[in-house]
DNA sequence: TTGTACGCGTTATCAA
DNA sequence: TTGATAACGCGTACAA
């Protein structure tokens, strides 16, 4: 009665009750026949693929999620999709989720707190069943709202036991500190950090401590450490290599926050005619791709993102499905020497002057 | 009856009848608040403002969907997130989309037409209210997928103003075209590519056209362009380069189908001990970050990343909201001339031995 | 193995 | 300005 008679193509989109009446069944076995396909006879469910492939019919997903109370969705928030830093990790999570059955749903929140915690409440609006998470530091108010909806939500990029949320992660403060040992190892003793803002950034703020923290140990005075903040970026890279340049007594080694810090700090160095190894050391961290194209290549602290990711995967898919109380994953984040580290001074080539800041304690 | 009169906290998301019950007022009058301010009494628009934040309450997105028939969500599906040549696009996609109220929901392919064909289909069911791809090549049945559900789609990274999908984007073969005139005016007439797979991809296939056209153009027998074909990605840009060295009669210029595979083909150069431009000259396309970081710095096709993406916000919000039959927007894509081309044989530096393959025509 | 009927949380129409 | 109430499309007891 509401439907003309004719044959003409209806702007509409397929229900349940179309497939079912195309099928001759009722809405009930196309649900099943959909969802628990061994639980209808091999004849009527013949009837009813048909019928849903004639009528190209895809289920509501909103429909689907208020019913079964549950979406088989994930959601991610990262910082930020500009550069490939979370690219490959985030591509093996999805992957690994997508072999448990989940979908994944991806976010960005331009590394801001606020726009973080919107970014949850829409992904949570939208059903997500669990939320995997950069970093621990965050508002308590959003633990708590995730706990009172009993919504799951995993720490990655980032390894603490003893955090609100469970992580897969690596720990940013040791593996920096192990960079910062071996540059100091070296020779060096005029270090230099470029770094993203350290507030609600807990793996910055990591990294710095490992530095000041090597520097410590080795004798050296940690409040030396001139650290110069800014967003992450190629260019605000360069910029702030020219700021540390311009200062007296210069770095003979700048150890960036990530690599693409890095590599923008690297092509300043070249703009600036600067040698580098040769003048001055330059590290990142991360190991992406940019690190091994950058000349020279890039010295850097590799992170295991695809491990991280399918062991992420593998984690919040227990955590959704069993309800478990999750297990916290350490990753190792191993060095990654490359031509951009050496001692000060060139002094690899063979013997040379002796310079006294660069004493080896 | 169903809740227990204790004070313990309800591992539950609060409802709008929640928010009603608390406020005192009907659910109607909640929703109204929410969504049209100005038409609730300013005391009731409080008291409803005061209850949803007390109870922490945001709106089920499935039930608003289904019940408003629309999501104010934009579903975008590129080819790859795996480096950034979509990132600097989406980006100002998504902030253009944002003005205009709408929210974006990004999938990948992986370059693969079946993967694209069901992330469509994920994002309708999800209740995207449009679509923004790239490229215009795909299989029929989705533009008739789309049309049945009057769901307006825009293409975007291509133009072509008489495909059956509106377009904001640049011609790639003209642009392409462009810079091999270029690369034949220097005087190359050995020249190669590096491309992906054009099956299913008409960026990729327009640039090779444009290669082949401008040597015809010029005299050349566009049947002698080698062209290797790989998945994009660095590594397979320097095993492409490679192999195209390996061959006799080795190109004096690798025209690469995009940055990544350029940036590769150059690493590998270096790793070859040859000399670019000296030796060989390498192009990319798409002027990504990673072009002015690579060494030498990458002569490509500049892609109006920003202007793309805030363009393709503004008229795919129009077609959703008026349902416009939406202006397509042609934009230019010119060259960035840098270090990596230059005149075969490195006679810039003044007279040299002539080598008679290396002939100007 | 299949069908009936209710509820999920919201918007929107219509009355009051 | 507000309140009832009927959809929206699907899953799932429960019954047949």
């Amino acid at each position: 009665m509401d439907r003309a008679p004719t044959d003409a193509p209806r702007l509409t989109t397929p229900t349940l009750q179309d497939v079912a009446a195309r099928a001759g069944v009722s809405t009930a076995t196309v649900s099943r026949a959909l969802n628990f396909p061994d639980r209808v006879a091999a004849a009527t469910r013949d009837r009813v693929m048909q019928a849903v492939a004639d009528l190209g019919y895809s289920p509501n997903f909103g429909a689907r999620a208020m019913a079964a109370r549950r979406t088989n969705t994930i959601g991610a928030i990262i910082p930020t999709m500009e550069n490939a830093i979370f690219a490959r990790g985030l591509q093996a999570f999805q992957d690994g989720l997508r072999a448990e059955g989940f979908t994944l749903l991806v976010a960005s929140s331009a590394y801001s707190a606020a726009e973080e915690e919107e970014q949850i409440r829409t992904l949570v609006a939208r059903g997500a069943d669990g939320l995997l998470l950069i970093g621990h530091e965050r508002d308590r108010r959003i633990r708590d709202f995730l706990d009172a909806r009993g919504i799951p939500a995993l720490v990655t990029w980032a390894f603490d036991a003893n955090a609100a949320h469970p992580s897969v992660g690596f720990d940013n403060r040791a593996a920096m500190r192990t960079l910062a040992d071996r540059a100091i190892e070296m020779g060096h003793s005029r270090l230099a950090m470029i770094s993203a803002d350290t507030v609600g950034n807990d793996r910055a703020a990591e990294r710095v401590a490992g530095v000041r923290k090597a520097m410590a140990a080795a004798g050296l005075d940690a409040a030396d450490l001139t650290v110069i903040v800014t967003p992450y970026g190629i260019d605000n890279g360069g910029r702030a290599l020219a700021q540390l340049m311009a200062r007296d007594r210069a770095p003979t080694v700048v150890l960036c926050g990530n690599d693409v810090l890095a590599v923008g700090a690297l092509r300043q160095a070249r703009l600036m005619g600067l040698d580098v190894p040769g003048d001055l050391s330059i590290t990142g961290f991360d190991d992406i791709e940019l690190a091994q194209v950058a000349v020279p290549e890039l010295t850097t602290v590799h992170v295991p993102h695809r491990k991280m990711g399918a062991e992420a995967a593998r984690v919040l898919a227990r955590m959704v499905r069993d309800g478990a109380p999750a297990e916290a994953v350490k990753l190792p984040a191993d060095l990654r020497m490359r031509a951009s580290l050496a001692p000060p001074r060139a002094r690899r080539g063979g013997p040379r002057m002796w310079w006294p800041g660069a004493s080896r304690r």
